[in-house]
Order: C-alpha cells, then structure tokens, then sequence
DNA sequence: CTATGATATAGACAAATATCTATGTGAGGT
DNA sequence: ACCTCACATAGATATTTGTCTATATCATAG
C-alpha cells in the first residue's frame, strides 16, 4: 500500500479518538504511551488506532529501543491537505466566499 | 445539528461514493437524478448518502418541484478547509516541506 | 382526479468496525 | 537468566454501516 487514498484517509480521520491523535502528532512526534494517557483507552485499541493511521499513510513510526514514536507523514498529509484545498462550494463569482 | 463536527465529516467523505459525489458537486449543484446516473447504486442509497453528508452539514439542499438540487454548503466547507490547513506534519524549519 | 416521476423512509441483512481481555514479542535493566 | 516495560497480535463481541427491496410522499402533467 503506497497509493494515496484520499477516501481511507477520511475514513481513518473520521473516528473522533483518532482525529484527536492525529491533531496531537500536528503539535510534533509522540510515543504511544504518552497518546495513551490523553485517552480512556486500552493500550490495544491505541495500537489498533495508530495501525489504521498508519495504513492510510497519514502516520509514520520511528522505533527507538522499547519505544515507538508517531508523526505525520508529510508526503500523505500535503496530498490530503491539497484535495481538500481544491474542492470548491460555489463557482467563481457567484458567491460571497470568494 | 448545528455545531460543525469535524470528525462528522470526515466519516461522510470516508466512503468513496460519498466522496465522489462530494467532488461532483465542487464541479458546481447537482440533482439527485443526475447523480445517480454516475454510480452503480440504487435510488435509496444514493438518498442515504446524501442524508449523511447533509446531516454533517456539508451538503445542502435545495427543493425545485419534483428535483432536489445539492451543492456543497460553503460555511461548513470553508470549517473544514481551515481545520486541515491547521495541521502540521513538522515543527517549524526542521523540515523540507515547510 | 389520476397517473407518473423524483425523492424519502422503513425494515432487513451481511460486512465492517471499535472495543475489550488475553497473550506474544522484543528491548533494557538488575 | 530473569523481570519489567512498551507495544503488537489474536480472538470475541456489540454496534455501526452500506446496501437492498418495498412502500410512502409529494409535485406536476394530462
């Protein structure tokens, strides 16, 4: 799994535990124990969150002895950041968004 | 349901008819017929999807006769633009993609 | 008024999902 | 060697979800 699929990067943002991670990691690199405690979680279903975070592409790990760090994979959230960007509400001109 | 959700609508567009259908509607309004004619889906599913992304407040209604025309809704878009604007994959200078 | 056409609602159902407990893995410290 | 700690995996389960068929609503045409 390489493709960037914007669909299963929403779907991943779209559990809220999940969305709160990732606004986390936008703050810079965590290590999950220090996720886990902002969350009434177990240390599995974190686990189980950070795998489809990291599925969809959105998360990368750098392993550093018994720990294991998160970020934001730029790659995958500069393409994300660009789809959303390129969507539009209303045509040119016609409305006062513009 | 007023109070822009963001992990709402995130689920809504995690699903790629929905997410399709988000991308026609950037293209400008459509009504309900002339969607369905783009997917393989029956008629109440399609009315399914669209219930889903009205009730996050992405899509908006509007009721012409016998015709409901749907367009993307520009306050809860313009929301949901800024909030993934806001995220960051890196600190300020220790990365390329900044 | 009746028929038609566009859409919404209700109910059913298989598949996906979020969560848990139990257990495995692998690195470091004593 | 053994224990502990951080994390992953396996399996179970209740809930959510995407889809369908059948039916209702409601505006317009004849």
């Amino acid at each position: 799994m390489n493709e960037i699929d914007i669909a299963l990067i929403c779907k991943a943002l779209g559990d809220s535990n999940r969305l709160k991670i990732v606004q986390m990691l936008s703050d810079g690199e965590k290590c999950g124990c220090k996720l886990l405690e902002a969350f009434e979680i177990t240390q599995p279903t974190l686990s189980h969150h950070m795998r489809i975070l990291s599925e969809c592409g959105l998360v990368k790990t750098r392993k550093d002895g018994k720990w294991s760090h998160y970020s934001l994979s730029c790659d995958t959230l500069v393409a994300f950041k660009s789809f959303v960007s390129s969507l539009e509400c209303c045509k040119e001109g016609d409305c006062e968004c513009k």
